[in-house]
Formats: structure tokens, sequence, C-alpha cells
DNA sequence: CGAGATGTTGAATATAATCAAACAACGTGG
DNA sequence: CCACGTTGTTTGATTATATTCAACATCTCG
């Protein structure tokens, strides 16, 4: 009987912890803002957590909304854009794996959120995160660790839209994707491209003629290949950096 | 002879006070980081503070450079910008009294800051000021919140430097410098514009003959009057922000 | 298998960059 | 004080290039 209970037990569990098993077993421990907490402080994270599973271009936030919760990512990739009234939109970032949801906003959301396949995250209301921010100083810490990182981002990212030319916004585009997979241990090359060509245009100040055309440009050039159109062989990442008109790193 | 005393000692301070006075006399008081300490705390960044000076065009940090000193502009325009190795240039935003340089960066400046025309800030080393910041949490959670606003203002950027057509980017411009005067205690109209045209068009990812362009068009409109290239009158300052495609407000 | 969504390519058009020149403002030195 | 060169701004003409409009190809999934 005794075995009964704890099975039951074992199977309420599921509803309040990560989607790949508990914390201490999350793929993102290390590298999202938990990885600020030891594994029995993280109990406390995890208490206040839901798991949240979004379908492919579901939207998780909206530009406007009142900031109720944030969110940590764990697997799957959201966009994060912000609009005008005639519906031109700028995609501002995309989320991978262990990124944060809610970094820049204070009392309402200033872009909106949304999948762009099948997702996974961890939602934390706002109060009780607020309330464990102030009880963890090294989570704060970490969370303004993160802010200062996607400000450096935000900026990078004007001198991308505002200074370079469409072969070069795509390839730094490529160049960053690649990178941001070898830090989540993934191959350097081929990097997957789960977006849509508009979310690419519309992260890049482009239409997505001109992105398509450039990506034709860098495989005439024999910088890149692509099976198919979602997933992108890095053929000379050197040259490639160039392209971009960055350092090569 | 006590009179004399007293004298050597007031001219003795300049050197380490505030380029307005002391602290609790600053003209930025109010609005700076320093806002986060009662007037009693304040002294303790005082005695870390190094008032400087600098002319037009002289340079305070250089891209790349050890992360070394944090600043608050107490008078003046500075403009951050980042550079590619052709020389091509993105400016990434005007800092103007009370806002605070080095946000973004953790051990080398990611970003290049000069002086638009004479300037006086205030200079923190950053070993003491990391220590004060740990000692004030006030002070540290004023640096967050100036690091979260400096995040939505550099995605509004990225709207504005990939979505919007030239004039529509200059309006938007405009009406920003507008906005941020007011909250100076300053007019909303005219609106000054110390920076060069060279400066201007780096910053909305254009070139100087498209901004001189720009203005023009803004002016045929009846949208502003321009008494000088550094002074601009806004007339209809709905109808402008409506140009920039922006909510009234 | 067919219909819609997504991606690529082609031709045209619109538009900002480039090249060039005129003009104004300013400080310097004769 | 005025001529002069310098710098910054504006305007004009031309060119390069990304967008637009259009067609076609490819893929997905009922």
């Amino acid at each position: 009987m005794a075995v009964v209970i704890r099975a039951v037990r074992e199977t309420d569990r599921p509803l309040y912890r990560a989607p790949c098993g508990a914390c201490a077993t999350c793929d993102v421990r290390t590298m999202a803002v938990c990885a600020a907490l030891a594994d029995d402080e993280v109990e406390a994270l995890e208490s206040i957590m839901t798991a949240t599973h979004l379908q492919a271009n579901e939207m998780l936030v909206q530009e406007g909304d009142p900031r109720s919760k944030v969110f940590t990512l764990t697997s799957g990739m959201l966009r994060l854009s912000v609009g005008l009234p005639d519906g031109r939109r700028q995609i501002t970032g995309f989320l991978l794996p262990g990124d944060y949801l809610g970094l820049a906003d204070d009392e309402i959301y200033t872009a909106s959120a949304e999948a762009v396949g099948a997702a996974a995250l961890c939602a934390f209301p706002v109060r009780q995160m607020d309330a464990l921010v102030e009880r963890f100083p090294k989570l704060k810490d970490r969370l303004h660790r993160f802010t200062r990182a996607a400000l450096r981002q935000a900026r990078e990212n004007q001198l991308i839209l505002g200074r370079l030319a469409p072969v070069e916004k795509l390839a730094s585009f490529l160049v960053l994707l690649s990178d941001r997979a070898v830090e989540h241990r993934l191959p350097a090359s081929p990097v997957s491209l789960p977006m849509p060509r508009a979310d690419i245009a519309d992260y890049l100040g482009l239409t997505v003629e001109t992105v398509s055309r450039s990506f034709t440009k860098l495989r005439n050039q024999g910088l890149v290949a692509m099976p198919d159109p979602h997933s992108i062989e890095i053929c000379d990442r050197r040259a490639l950096a160039a392209v971009a008109g960055l350092p090569p790193h």
C-alpha cells in the first residue's frame, strides 16, 4: 500500500516540476538564471514555478499586457518582437533554451513573445519571483548580468541594422546562431534555422525576398551550403565572419 | 584671519566636488543614480568621485579598453558609438545630464564615448564603485533599473533602424529628444541639436544627405521650423509623432 | 492528391546612397 | 577689418540597390 501512495505522489509532482524533470536534472540548469542558486536553494524557485508548453506560433505574452509572469525557456525557440500600428514588425531577438524572458520590463511587457516551434518553459509569477530575488542576492546579480548581456546584444543589433548591407546582416546572423549553438554544446555547423524567412527578414530589417537572395549569394560564394532551407552548413566560418564585418573571434 | 582660512578651504574643495558644487546641490542629484542615496549617504559616493571635464569631441572611453571607470554625466552631451573595421560607425545613443555611462559592460567597454560639446561628469573607479554598490542595495537597484530602461530604449532603436523610413526615423528622433528635454524640465520646443548631422546620420542608419533632405521634408510639411541647423521648433508635435509611427503618448 | 503556406527567382520600380557643387558659418592670420 | 581656408549643411544629378510586384517551385498536411 505504501508503494501505491508513493506512486500517486510521484505522478502528482510533474504538474509543478521542470519539463525535463526536477530542476536538479534540467537541461538548462547550468546556463539559466537558476544556476545562481545551489541545488538546495533551487527548491524555492521550483516551488513557485509552473511548467508551460507552447505550440508553434502560440503567443506567450503580448506587447502592452501587464507583466504578470517571467519565464525561463527550457526547450524550443521564442521570437521577441515589437510592432507598429500599420503592421510593420521588428523582431528584437530570438530566445534559446536557458534564456530568460522579462529582463527589460517593469510594469508592462514592451515586446511580444511567440513560440517559433513547440516550446517548453518555466513560468514564475513576478510577485513571488521578486520576493525570491530579494531573498537570494546571487539570483538578483545573475539577472542583472543577463540584462547587461542583453543590452550589449541589442546595441550590437543596432550596428547590424543601421550599418550592414543585406548579405553582411545575414552573415552576422548565421555567425551569431552558430556561436550560440556552440554555447549550447551543439555543433557549430550545420546551424538550425527553425524560424521562417519572414522572421529573419523582420529581425534584420529586410524583406523575405532580399533574405532569400542573400542566402543565394552566400551559397554562390561557397560560404554556406543549404541542404534544406532550415539547415545551413557553414563552409568557411572565417570568411563568413569577415563578410559580417566582425573580428574573426 | 579666520576669514582667510575659510577662504582657502573653499578654494581647495573644488578638486573633489561635483562640477556644479557639492552633490547636495548638484543639478542632476534627483535624476542620476545618486538619487538612490540619502543626502548623508551620497558623501560616500562623493568621496570616491572625481570631477572631470571634456572638450568638444574629446574621447572619454574607447571601445575595447578595460572598463576602469564609470561616470555620471552632469552637463553637456555624450555620444555612444560602435565601429566596424572599415570605419563605418553606429551611434547607439546620446547621453544627457543625469545619465550613467557603464551600464552595459563587464570587463571592457563595448562602445566608445565622446563629448559632443563641452561636457562635465563625475568619474568613479569601478572597484570602489562596486564596493559602494554592495554597501548600498538601493544604489544597485537603481543601476539595474537604469540598465532595464537602456535595454528598452535599445530595442526601440532596433525598430526605428529596421523598419522606419528616413523621415520617420528623423521624426522619432526629434520626438525622443523633445520628451527627454521635458524630463529635464526644459521646454519641449525648440529642441536643441548640439550634434552634427553626421552624428544624426550614424544614429539613424542614414547618410548626412538623407538626414538633411528629411529635415527639409519635415519643414516643408510644416511640422518643424529651423531657425538654425541646431535648433528645431516642433510646430505640430502630434503630427510629428504620427509620422514617427508612434502612439500620440 | 490537392490546397495552402513557404521559399526562390525574375522584372520593374522606388528610393536612398553616391558623386558633385554651392553655400553659410567660423576662426585664423595677414 | 577683411581675405582666406576649413568645416558643416543643403541641394542637385546620377547611380546602385533593396523593395515591390509577379510568377513559379517546393513542401506540408488534411
